[in-house]
DNA sequence: GTGTTATATCGATGTTTGTCGATTTGTTTT
DNA sequence: AAAACAAATCGACAAACATCGATATAACAC
């Protein structure tokens, strides 16, 4: 999966999609299962919408099963795109990414 | 400067804006310079109005001197930020951000 | 003071985007 | 076959946003 750090950020720049994201962090969710974890806050339409932009972003992997559709957060390739965006703009922090975090 | 990754990300979110960060990435530049350097792109407002989102988001620094301001890109807070969103969304993959870049 | 230059702000415009209800597609079950 | 269910797609609408030309603000030069 090649790195496109703008539509990285786009798929990023969204409150919902990161709340989709943490939902999404280390479980596969099926589309109904993460609209409950929404609480309301969008149906299911809405759902599908952002995890179409999630995917072609590379930020999100699918399994089908029978009808249910399993997505779950592509950790690595966010791990990657930081990585790049570091490179990009950031070269004298290169290798400090975990130790500025105090 | 606190990490909001939404707001991070929403100022990374547009290709004029990552042309700016790159172009003031380990320079200081006045905005006619940026201006110049965008090369017809965009005029002076727009780029006013995009080092205004930037600041926002504490991307970019600023120093005046007389009639002239003077914006360099923040690498800290951007790497923090990065650090921040793989905290965040991608904690299996900590400490290897560097490493995946092959 | 006046004129000039650098940058920010304003107002308008067109485009993109998030959200929804309604519908469609595809799968399973009976 | 038909009915039930999961999820994607469609069309409409409103809000957010990028861009521009015109204007305002602020600092210098004369």
């Amino acid at each position: 999966m090649t790195v496109d750090p703008v539509l990285f950020a786009k798929a990023l720049a969204d409150e919902t999609r990161q709340e989709i994201m943490k939902q999404l962090c280390c479980v596969w969710l099926s589309v109904n299962d993460l609209v409950e974890r929404m609480e309301g806050r969008v149906n299911q339409p809405t759902v599908s919408h952002h995890l179409k932009k999630l995917e072609e972003a590379g930020l999100v992997d699918m399994r089908q099963e029978g009808r249910f559709r399993y997505y779950t957060l592509n950790q690595q390739h966010l791990t990657v795109c930081c990585g790049a965006l570091v490179s990009n703009f950031a070269p004298d922090y290169r290798g400090s990414v975990i130790a500025l975090e105090e």
